[in-house]
Parts: structure tokens; sequence; C-alpha cells
DNA sequence: CGTATTTCAGCCTTACTGAAATTG
DNA sequence: CCAATTTCAGTAAGGCTGAAATAC
């Protein structure tokens, strides 16, 4: 190669790839990669509408929505009314979402292991915060 | 948060808040992200074909073709039959392609660098080579 | 005949913008 | 009146699969 690649496109390579495997893996479930992310936001704590997550997920609230309307027809999320405001709609887990989530969980932590397994001790304790360090230095929140 | 964010979701973040920053600087110059990559792939040494060209940049050749086609229409690219093999259309940078390329690299490294900036010197120096072995741990090639 | 490349055609996912209704 | 949230509607980018023609 010339030289060495750009880490910007480095970083797309890999996001690329891991898509792929993702993808792969999660399709058996009925779940897309996105589909799988936003779960994972729901199941976070602190985060609750429809606003919030699509932020979290650096998306529009109308792809956000479009999204949760997938999850709730397969009833993996319930969307109710928050006590505090009308408006706003409190997005949570439902019991077999929860479960689902779970399963997938494993699937993915393989792909990750596989990954993380290619690395040194020290190397793959600093890759997390050196990822979301650049992720802050772009103004992309975490 | 909850202990720390999975690697693969950070690298996804990354990957979006990054997409971002490229789109913006890019757009005045009438370049996607996924244009100014084909381009700097096409750049790169040894690569050469539509196939090879997709391959590299792991998506089909049908995807892969159609970003040619627009990169073709705006003269940024040429494409000349091979002389060892009748099929293959070699692909190279026309001089304008050349010089819009070098001034979107210009645009880029501005990006990487308040990317990067936000690293000690010695992580700075790790963090490439470190995902290219996770690309490489996942059969990403590189 | 089998493999690789190119390319036409159609489709789908996942984002986007615009606009309207609701709530505080 | 303004700001935030939700949601309906339409659009576009950028992938995908299938199928056919060409070349070795």
């Amino acid at each position: 190669m010339d030289a060495e690649p750009r880490v910007t496109y480095v970083v797309g390579r890999l996001d690329r790839v891991l898509r792929k495997h993702l993808d792969e893996q999660l399709r058996p479930h009925g779940l897309t990669t996105p589909q799988y992310t936003t779960l994972s936001i729901v199941r976070s704590p602190g985060v609750r509408s429809n606003a919030q997550l699509a932020r979290r997920a650096l998306i529009t609230p109308q792809s956000m929505n479009q999204t949760l309307n997938a999850l709730d027809a397969r009833g993996l999320i319930r969307r109710t009314p928050d006590p505090g405001h009308g408006r706003i709609l409190r997005v949570e887990l439902t019991p077999a979402g929860r479960a689902l989530l779970e399963e997938c969980d494993r699937a993915v932590d393989e792909i990750e292991q596989r990954m993380l397994g290619s690395l040194g001790a020290r190397e793959r304790r600093l890759l997390g915060p050196m990822l979301i360090q650049c992720v802050r230095a772009l103004g992309g929140g975490l």
C-alpha cells in the first residue's frame, strides 16, 4: 500500500465489514442492524422518548420513528404516554424484546471477541476509550 | 452509562459522525462520501478494474459501477479497454479528477486532524494499525 | 464448458425533508 | 407565541439481486 491508508478510510471499512457480520448474525433472529442498535439504546437507562433515541443514534426523529414502528409491530417494544408530559411517548422493551435482544447480544459478542481477540491486552483495553475520544472530538456526544 | 458501551456500537457511531462531517465538507466540491472514497481507491496503485474496486470497497460490482458512471459523467475518471484482457476496463483518474481529489484531501485532513488531535501522541500512532488489525481479524482484507 | 467482468433492470432499506397536529 | 415532540407523506441515496452479454 501507499504508505498507510487514512484513518478515516479504515474506520469506514471496519464499520462496513462489521456491519456485514452483524447483518448475517442478526438475520436469523429477524432483526436488522439498525433495529438491533435501537433495541440496545432503548435498554440503556435514561433514554425514553423517540426524540431522545433519535439524538442518541444520530438520525432524525422521523427515521427513528420508522424503526420503532417496525419494532412495535413485532411486539418488541411498547410506547406509553409519559405521565409527566402528555405528548411524549415513553419507549420500553417488552419481555419478548428483552429476550430477543439478549439472544442477539450473544451472537454479537462472538463477532466482537473475534475482532478484539486479535489485539494485545493493552491495546484491547485502549481501543474503546480511544474511539469514544474520537467521537467526542467530532462533537458526536457519548 | 451502563459500564461501557460496546466497541461495535462505538465504531458505528464514529463512522456515522465522521460521515456527517465528510458529507458536509465534500458537498461544496460536488462529491458524496462514497464517490470520494472511490476516487481515493482509484488513485491507489495496483487497483484497475471495476471488479477490483468493488472488492476493495466491500460492495458489489453493480454498485461500484453506478458510482463510476457518475464519476465518469463528470469527467473525473476515464475507462479504457485493458490491453491484456478485452473485457476489463482499466479505470484511471483524469487530471480533473486528480485535482479535485487533492482539494478534497485537504478538507478531509482537517477533519482527521481534529479527530486525532484529541489523542496522545502514542495513541495516535496506535489507532490506525489497531483498526487495520480489527478489519483483518474479521476477514475484511487490507 | 467454466470462470470472471461488465452492465441493464428492478427493488429495498434506510436515511432525508416538508408539513401538520399536540403539548407545555 | 414559541419550543419540543410526534407523525403523515413524499423523496433520494446507496446499497442489493437477477439476468444477460462478452472474453478468456
